[in-house]
DNA sequence: ACTTTTTGTCTACAGCAGTCGTCTAGTCTA
DNA sequence: TAGACTAGACGACTGCTGTAGACAAAAAGT
């Protein structure tokens, strides 16, 4: 288990996502795109990131210019990894046939999540016939 | 989209698991199993079970005795599904795949959990054919 | 009946997330 | 260079969650 990270809120996510994605960007950047899309304050935008910041989601550099651009401290993959951990653990006490039952009722899952899937399953069923 | 339900916090997911998964159960059984483990004082429970209630996640009715007893108003199956749909959507944006990577990363799943996986992927594929 | 224990409701408070306004130090520009 | 605009740091307020003591009412015990 491995789940110490300071818990993040909805908006929270939202804007580390969206950095997360989105390569290095200025603040106001994410209060053009964020920001603006929820009728959110400039400063609203500037809280949260310097929040995430100062838990550790976040690092920052300036740039040629002198303004701080933002970047996930963890490469994406991972970070979204956690993120589901983080839920798994602390909100279904680590079960995860909860989740294999969402996934089951999401109607149409992307083409390469199916194949993902898949592979997943193979390699599961290997794995197990494997410690028989 | 259909994720409306009030905002749960981790205290409350863990009491409402707990009494969802273990039948109607009277305020003190819950104290003396979730309270009692965390070292929380009785009202602590109490009220996290009052806010359930308030918040529509728990019914209550007294039993012979006159002693509430508390059961999850909605289904154990559809409530985990909900829960998992809530961080979905408001927390990984709606994305899947996170989810998805996640199971990829969890060693070793239980046996049923992976057999209901593979009913899924079969399901899906068979599902994607026929909507090709 | 008097005391103790059990159940529930109410009130309260700290901490944190969500949301902003203010203010300051630079920059830009007419 | 005065006025306007930008980037950041700070402070502040609200609401909600975690936690729990104080109390009232009811039940049980002796």
């Amino acid at each position: 288990m491995e789940t110490d990270k300071p818990h993040l809120g909805e908006q929270e996510f939202e804007v580390l996502r969206y950095i997360d994605k989105n390569g290095p960007l200025a603040a106001r950047e994410v209060v053009e795109a964020v920001g603006a899309e929820r009728q959110l304050a400039r400063t609203t935008i500037l809280t949260v990131i310097e929040r995430l910041r100062k838990k550790g989601y976040l690092k920052r550099k300036r740039n040629k210019d002198g303004v701080f651009v933002y970047v996930s401290s963890e490469p994406h993959a991972e970070l979204m990894q956690d993120l589901v951990r983080q839920f798994v653990d602390k909100m279904l006490g680590g079960a995860v046939s909860p989740v294999i039952a969402y996934l089951a009722s999401v109607k149409r899952l992307p083409e390469e999540d199916l194949a993902e899937m898949q592979k997943l399953v193979d390699e599961l069923k290997a794995d197990q016939e494997e410690h028989k």
